[in-house]
DNA sequence: CCGCAGCCTCCCCT
DNA sequence: AAGGGGAGGCTGC
């Protein structure tokens, strides 16, 4: 599965003027490594990927990145700067991550070195992880992948945009689990209904503190504490959320002796001890186990 | 407040 | 080779 591109015209290739520190497995990580599910690799070694109406290439150049958009997509540089979320400086973030105390994220950030937050549109991380309750990577990006081609607008021949919510709440939750969805219709229908009545509803949340905006998420049918962080961070700028996912709740059980916590109490503890960028140390701690778990199969 | 089954569907394992 | 168990959660009991 991968974004076709042979026959658009695109722009020069030309430098984001970022100054990132980007490996080809951080990058990998970052774009594919379960935070967004709209990106591709491409056979020459770029990435393909989507956000709202955007349709953009970047690619790896030592350690920083390059892009380009096909010449009908209007996306500009800043739009993908703030997607790539380059404020604060990354050594700032790095600074105040608890490394030098914590041997085990020390370890996971050596691994991953350059492994960044996402800031995408809040509405398309809100989708995304609803429908991952109990879905691996693969099936989430086949799930969004399958929805973008039946209700969202076509970018470029043959490559979709993932439908508005306000498409969404014109498909019955019927027409939804014929498209695989399953249980998660429902909750997809349901919250589409919710948010209809609440036109402000994702401004009012990402101008909201961390606490008020992940309560004002779990109203919603379907999002619970881990949904609802995950749009957070990775939709919403809350960089302190800390996602607690089965995958965490192991490294917390066996790295920091947190057996038995409860996913509320791991969520909490992560945010204390990791601090005010605790969705960045969630991201290093949750791809080195990743690829321990991958390396124990293979 | 806590613990647990059920939920769609698919994958992995035996 | 077919069939059961469980998966990157949430909800209702």
């Amino acid at each position: 599965m991968h974004y076709s591109s042979e026959s658009l015209v695109f722009t020069p290739w030309r430098s984001l003027g970022a100054n990132t520190s980007f490996s080809d497995r951080s990058l990998a990580e970052t774009l594919d490594g379960g935070q967004a599910f709209r990106w591709r690799l491409n056979e020459s070694g770029s990435w393909t990927g989507i956000w709202g109406q955007n349709l953009v290439e970047v690619c790896l150049q030592g350690e920083r990145l390059e892009w380009r958009r096909p010449k009908q997509v209007s996306v500009n540089r800043e739009e993908v700067l703030r997607y790539f979320a380059f404020d604060p400086p990354y050594e700032e973030i790095i600074d105040e991550l608890p490394w030098r105390s914590d041997r085990f994220l020390a370890n996971a950030m050596e691994r991953f070195h350059g492994l960044r937050i996402l800031r995408q549109p809040l509405g398309e991380a809100l989708f995304a992880f609803l429908l991952s309750t109990v879905k691996s990577i693969p099936q989430i990006k086949e799930l969004c992948e399958l929805t973008a081609k039946k209700y969202g607008e076509e970018i470029v021949p043959g490559i979709y945009a993932l439908p508005t919510w306000e498409r969404l709440a014109r498909v019955s939750e019927k027409e939804l689990r014929a498209l695989k969805l399953g249980y998660r219709a429902k909750y997809v229908t349901q919250t589409a209904r919710m948010l209809a009545e609440e036109p402000d509803f994702f401004s009012e949340v990402e101008e909201a503190t961390y606490e008020q905006a992940r309560g004002k998420l779990m109203k919603l049918p379907g999002v619970g504490g881990k949904v609802a962080d995950c749009a957070l961070l990775f939709g919403a700028g809350k960089r302190e959320a800390f996602p607690v996912d089965t995958w965490i709740a192991k490294v917390m059980a066996s790295g920091y002796g947190l057996k038995d916590w409860r996913l509320e109490q791991l969520a909490a503890f992560g945010r204390a001890h990791f601090g005010r960028f605790a969705g960045l140390a969630q991201q290093f701690l949750f791809s080195a186990v990743r690829e321990k778990q991958q390396g124990t199969k293979a």
